[in-house]
RNA sequence: GGGUCAGUGCCCGAGUGGCCAAUGGGAUCUGGCUGUAAACCAGACGGCUUAGCCUACGGGGGUUCAAAUCCCUCCUGGCCCA
């Protein structure tokens, strides 16, 4: 893989605590030479936009975007893939002379690129006999990971049946151990990439989710997912989790009344920008803003430096 | 006004004399996870000076060695009759 020419920066933070405006505003002042790069699991699919909170048309016309719609939901979209398309759509900022800003409150795909993390292959048919295996006994399998590999066995939960499964898969496919491939994610390297940092009370936050969630719904966001459901494929299996996208779901592929839902989406919400920020609040290198100006200078400032060209 | 059913921890909701600080679910908090990550998994969840103690099952009173569970009464809500 070639090696970005430009180093990159990235805004992480929960959900609604403003990244993507604080981001365009800062690619804007920089008058084209920095490029955004999307850290977002449920962005990559196509059509799924107002419950995303994508970049309208007009900002995409200012700014350049990337690792938006990158697959239709009806694809399975993964980590490996992501950071594939990252690396490459990096090099190619570099290529231009740009630097990279990421975006994003995903943060396994933002590791993946800023720690370049070396995620193992996948094996199919192991996992699907493994599948089966767990299926009659979680059990057997842990102690099976306990043997041949101990380090990632204590890495993990033994009821995770999805960790379980994924660690054995790698190891009994790839003939080396799932751990040998990296460290865990609880070792952080040394600062590759400057990660800024923008959080806020949940005071506010709660109370900007839920607003930001009703005026999706009147902007149409039920209408948006029963036309992606019409779509031939429709939902697969990783885009149908995206919060708002499963509840409304519920409400248009069962029975569920759709206030219940709204309510649940909303309180989803506000769990993810919880566990999104305690996912960045454990990682050390992160520079931590309460405010969207310092957050802004910060930003300013490292990009400047990175890229050698100085704003008025 | 008469009858009847109900009132449980943040919410919903089990529990009908001791094994109940009280099943379960939700919410919340904390933690973990390198090919589903907006997913998945785990722990905590009345208070405290935590092998114990205190406060709690609408309020008050009573029966009992012992009550969320039985009796009386009051308050509140639903339904039925007037």
């Amino acid at each position: 893989m070639t090696q970005p020419s430009t180093p990159s920066v990235a805004l992480v933070g929960p959900t609604a605590s403003g990244k993507s405006a604080l981001a365009h505003e800062v690619a804007l002042e920089c008058e084209g030479n920095v490029e955004l790069l999307s850290v977002d699991a449920m962005g990559v699919y196509r059509g799924m936009d107002l419950g995303t909170a994508k970049p309208s048309r007009r900002e995409r016309d200012e700014v350049s975007y990337h690792l938006l719609d990158l697959v239709s939901p009806s694809e399975e979209f993964t980590v490996s893939q992501f950071q594939r398309e990252a690396r490459a759509a990096e090099a190619r900022i570099g290529d231009a002379g740009h630097g990279a800003l990421y975006v994003g409150g995903t943060g396994l795909y933002g590791r993946a690129v800023i720690d370049d993390l070396d995620i193992p292959p996948r094996y199919p048919e192991i996992r699907r006999t493994l599948e089966a295996r767990a299926a009659d006994g979680l059990h057997r399998l842990f102690d099976e990971l306990v043997e041949l590999d101990p380090l990632a066995a204590s890495r993990l939960e033994a009821t995770n049946e999805r960790r379980v499964v994924r660690a054995l898969e790698v190891t009994l496919g790839s003939q080396r151990p799932f751990s040998s491939y990296g460290e865990g994610l609880l070792n952080y390297g040394p600062v590759r990439v400057v990660q800024v940092g923008l959080d806020s009370d949940f005071a506010v936050l709660d109370e900007r989710i839920e607003r930001r969630f009703r005026a999706w719904m009147d902007q149409g966001l039920l209408g948006e997912i029963e036309g992606l459901l019409r779509a031939p494929g429709g939902f697969g299996r990783t885009a149908r989790q995206a919060v708002g996208y499963r509840e409304l779901l519920r409400h248009l592929e069962g029975a569920a009344p759709l206030e219940a839902c709204v309510t649940e989406a909303v309180t989803r919400s506000r769990r993810l920008a919880r566990r999104q920020r305690s996912w960045f609040r454990r990682d050390p290198r992160v520079e931590w803003f309460a405010d969207v100006t310092s957050a802004k200078r910060r930003l300013l400032e490292v990009l400047s430096v990175a890229n050698g060209f100085v704003r008025d």
